[in-house]
DNA sequence: GTCTATATAGCGATAGAC
DNA sequence: GTCTATCGCTATATAGAC
């Protein structure tokens, strides 16, 4: 018993509260249709608390969204060093450098994983331009060293080919991520989402073919020579 | 002169002005973030107007994509018919038939397509369940033919393979026609997202590249045999 | 730091005149 | 088919007690 006050009771932190109500709650209803009040109450915390905390609901959604791309995209890049470091690694392993690190979150978030991998699709569709402003501040870093990591692999590209290809890419694996329970769906229960293990695999594969790829012909348009 | 009637001067067509009106205020704001009033007030048209034409706003919604997905499916199921009837056309020609009618729709509309491309983009991401069941049964018939269409092409791949790399290519497509202005401003301009000449090019050599690709070992653990 | 109470504003929807 | 007026509700944000 001792001195602990016995009236506060904080689920842990209330801050650390809100972040997870709000996470959730944005994943299944989007960020503008889930009120502070849905919120608050959901995370057992009183409406003002919000303001207290994050300032605005703009703040609260910067917040949400930083506190998971941030060690995702120092783990992407942790692992592309390694990929330089190594020598050996081709593009395969520069793939997996940028797509593991997504999947494993979504496996290893509670409640099948849906709630991470809808943020991150959300992330990309969010029409508030402060909120995508600072995701592609966010995105930026990772993009351009992946892209430059890529390149080294495939000089037979065009740097314009090159970046076409990585946001192809890129544009897969957040489609496949954050739309997996539709193509579960789609395909009659035979592509189970739940198997991140095989989807890597089948990622890979098919994104690393596409990289692969001889130069598009006649498709550049201004003098990019090579 | 004459006697037609002074008083009325509608937009041509007040349920046509309020679709183009909603289009356009989705598509810069969400769905949620666009009211009936600010819809209204864009078309020109009185508040009261969208419950008597659409119901509701769900019905508006609903409306809003219908208009712009029905004829486009329409015409990736066309052009998928007549590669079928011509006989000599490959993966490439059916990847063509797939992406080509949607770039010529985000090439046409007016204000740099970028309107009809992230309204696109948000129907993949539209948490409203009733919303998102309506388009899933648009998109189900186009993508069970078009997953048939390349198989028949790709026999080396099992069909759980193959439904994958479908909605790799579909994920791909869809990102990269709806967020091709954050392509332009990552590659500092290298990449115009107006050129869709090279776009179509480009992609359609990664996504066919990556179809082709041999089938992945080791990934499929129910036992489906070919 | 957490609460209640409230200010201020906007929302979708509808009734009923024209 | 279009208008005005309004109902009933919810939103974000804040002030001030504890």
């Amino acid at each position: 018993m001792a001195v602990t006050e016995p009236h506060t009771e904080p689920h842990v932190d209330t801050r650390e509260a809100l972040l997870d109500a709000a996470e959730k709650l944005f994943s299944e209803h989007g960020i503008q249709a889930s009120s502070l009040r849905m919120i608050t109450q959901q995370a057992g915390a009183n409406l003002a608390a919000v303001h207290y905390h994050f300032g605005s609901k703009e703040g609260l959604v910067r917040a949400v969204f930083a506190r998971r791309l941030r060690p995702l995209e120092e783990e992407r890049l942790r692992l592309l060093v390694a990929c330089d470091e190594a020598g050996e690694a081709g593009v395969e392993q520069v793939l997996a450098a940028f797509v593991a690190p997504l999947l494993r979150r979504v496996r290893e978030t509670p409640e099948g994983g849906q709630d991470f991998a809808r943020l991150m699709g959300l992330a990309f569709m969010e029409p508030s331009e402060e909120l995508r402003s600072m995701l592609l501040e966010e995105f930026r870093t990772t993009a351009d060293r992946f892209i430059a990591g890529l390149h080294e692999r495939l000089p037979h590209l065009s740097r314009q080919e090159m970046i076409w290809r990585f946001h192809f890419s890129a544009g897969a694996m957040a489609h496949v991520v954050s739309c997996s329970q539709m193509v579960e769906r789609f395909s009659a229960g035979l592509c189970k989402c739940g198997d991140h293990e095989s989807l890597l695999r089948y990622l890979v594969v098919f994104l690393a073919s596409g990289l692969k790829a001889p130069a598009t012909m006649g498709a550049e348009l201004q003098g990019e020579p090579a």
